[in-house]
DNA sequence: ACAATTTGTTCAGTGGTTGAATTATTTGGC
DNA sequence: GCCAAATAATTCAACCACTGAACAAATTGT
């Protein structure tokens, strides 16, 4: 008589209309497609939606002639009866275009709607002297780089995700971006120059610009083991950005500017910090913290070089590149169990630099994890480099565009016909 | 051509049947229903939610006949033409049955559709040297009044939530409450005993169990300011816990521990805390350390009136409590730093014996808060105590119930009928 | 009294799902 | 080699809920 179960709240849909329906559906058998670990058949969407195998006919010949999805071999089976014809998300529909400016390089990448990654180009520049009108000139021919590479796989950009390393406002105004040397940058605008980068889709913005960490962390999303529906993704470069994966959606905050792990308050008396407050995490697992306190300082390298020595000293046993490798991971461990008290997340990614760290960074966290989560004894905290590794903005951009169309596939059918 | 804007992400909801779209409906009109500040008529209805007028009579129809809304007088309008029948949540249906075991009280109220606590008793107990079947059979008691009363005023119970202070796992199983001495505590199977509290209904919970905080979180969501979206409950009993409202719903964690900003370490290396970390901001701003710094240790007083005492004190100007207090409000003003840099919220409730003390508490919440916080210079953060004042879990719990009806009346229509 | 106006209902029409029947294509037994 | 069994996919009449327009109802203002 009595049991015990969640309500899940749901989410107030907007008015749901009479063609709503196939809307809804074609959003469901595609999502499903796009989930299922092997090629699904039309039957087997049925049995797993719900639906009767009548319409996921008709859905799934919708989707055909839009070209979101293509036959292929399904799953062998045994037995007797007609085979199945296995149903895959198109090689040949839309696609992402992912775009990151970060300091000491820009990146561009093409992601299908599997998410595979169709083309990626990465052209290493410091960014720090150069105007953001130049950074965003020069992104711009990469785009079109992009886009023409596209052009030849046969792929349509269906819209555009920019990272920066920053907080990004509404409209995709830059309000600072610290490390770059940005303050409110209409980056938009200064774009609007150059030939646009995507299709028209309705539905799917044509750009959006998003702090970095918040894209490397739907790059986890989609790209990591698909379990993983909540995790926090902290983003170690000259600053320290986290994006907050929860129920498979980030959480961007009240004003998008969630995710500032850099700042949480590690020691409230400790050494001032550039925010204005004291004692923030970055002071102590920040690149500099680290490189300083490693004794490579002085030599003024680009964040991937410097942080590629710090490893190979490490590996080797220098004493001092392990010890601030060590100080930082309790700082990090610190935070991060003020984090996992709070939210109650089973898994952390190291992403960005972090990833190349996260053998050593990894046991000091794991050391205060135990120590200050109060849930501890009943549940496992895993911490775990990112898949895609240390550049996973432009990846992770490109993905969700392509997440877009996969979540409301109407829209892109609805492009031409 | 270039514009920003973000892509919600559609939640993958399940099957979409043929009826799923009534039930879609009846959902999307009684949620405007509930949303709207004066009672909408059905012309309203539709020109608000893009459905047409027959529809909505339609839908109206049903919700009529299922006693979830009611006719009443319209909004007042000037002009001609026949005059508009207003809608209201209907004051005879269903409503939400709540209950709460704390360290020193029980209670249980009735909450209808429309969020009106329509009976509330509180019974003052110190609950610590009675054993949990004992607690939970005394609590049944209340709970059979609760329905008694409900059955007076026409009202059905559809379900109950019971709130405590811990936490509690899959299946209503209170892990750890240690502040009651509860551990492993089967609560639904210990309440299997008494008569059923409430009707069955598809799709409502008959019991669900819930931490303390988070259903003072849910009060606070559905009695407070209607665009409060997002915000932190923050819950000071003997020990400080947190409920989390992210768009409008509870975020529960990976396992629905979260919450545990009692635990959040302020002073890494601080004074030991019985969870096993050191520096704990319980050590700092709970209960205990509280009345300790102001000299009102030794009384052992109950919560409620120790804490009425202390208020009493810093209203006097006594400057061992105003110290006390200022000393609790920095260390919480450490800690919401550190959840305001990490999810952005624009709002931060003080609750349980907090909204007592919040005079004294919010000035050095919000110092810390503007001196730590990275992106205070662009926006606010609101500190305000809780409107249901220091008792909201039961109300809270009882709501939670009433708005799972309202988000789902289709359950409740198929009931009988 | 009557036009204007707004609310709410009725009703034929339509889009999309349903469920059963039908066709298509393979395996396995005889 | 042929046929029964089995499974996949399509076709089609029925049905459900929404749509849009026409209509009835109730008030204001001239």
């Amino acid at each position: 008589m009595w049991h015990c179960q969640e309500v899940t709240s749901t989410s107030a849909v907007g008015a749901v209309r009479q063609g709503s329906l196939r809307e809804l559906n074609l959003a469901l058998v595609l999502g499903r497609i796009a989930a299922a670990p092997t090629p699904p058949s039309r039957a087997d969407l049925a049995a797993d939606t719900g639906l009767t195998r009548a319409t996921v006919s008709a859905v799934v010949d919708d989707l055909i002639n839009g070209r979101l999805v293509s036959e292929a071999a399904p799953a062998p089976r045994t037995g007797a009866g007609r085979p199945a014809r296995g149903l895959v998300l198109a090689d040949h529909g839309p696609a992402g275009l992912g775009l990151e400016v970060n300091v000491d390089y820009l990146a561009a990448c093409v992601v299908d709607l599997a998410g595979t990654v169709r083309h990626h180009v990465v052209h290493r520049a410091d960014l720090r002297p150069v105007s953001p009108a130049d950074a965003l000139a020069r992104l711009a021919g990469l785009a079109a780089g992009a886009r023409a590479a596209a052009d030849r796989e046969g792929l349509t950009l269906a819209g555009a995700t920019l990272g920066v390393p920053g907080l990004v406002g509404a409209g995709g105004l830059v309000r600072l971006a610290p490390n770059l040397g940005w303050r409110d940058v209409d980056v938009p605008g200064l774009l609007a120059d150059h030939p646009p980068l995507a299709e028209p889709v309705p539905g799917v913005p044509h750009l959006v610009v998003d702090n970095e960490a918040n894209l490397g962390a739907l790059g986890e999303l989609h790209a990591g083991p698909a379990g993983a529906r909540s995790f926090l993704h902290i983003s170690g470069e000259v600053g320290i950005g986290a994006g907050i994966v929860l129920d498979g959606a980030l959480f961007r905050g009240a004003r998008g500017w969630s995710g500032e792990i850099g700042h949480i308050p590690i020691r409230p008396d400790g050494p001032p910090c550039r925010c204005g407050g004291r004692g923030c995490l970055e002071r102590y697992a920040g690149q500099e913290a680290i490189l300083t306190a490693a004794g490579l300082a002085g030599a003024d390298l680009p964040a991937d070089i410097a942080t590629n020595r710090l490893a190979g000293l490490a590996t080797a046993g220098d004493l001092a590149a392990c010890g601030a490798l060590h100080d930082a991971g309790t700082a990090l461990g610190v935070a991060v169990s003020a984090v996992v008290n709070l939210l109650d997340l089973d898994t952390v990614v190291l992403g960005g630099g972090y990833a190349t760290l996260a053998p050593w960074l990894r046991p000091p966290i794991l050391t205060e994890l135990s120590r200050r989560v109060l849930t501890t004894p009943w549940a496992e905290v895993t911490v775990r480099p990112a898949v895609l590794g240390p550049r996973s903005a432009a990846v992770g951009g490109a993905g969700s565009v392509a997440r877009a169309i996969i979540a409301r596939p109407a829209g892109w059918l609805a492009r031409s016909g």
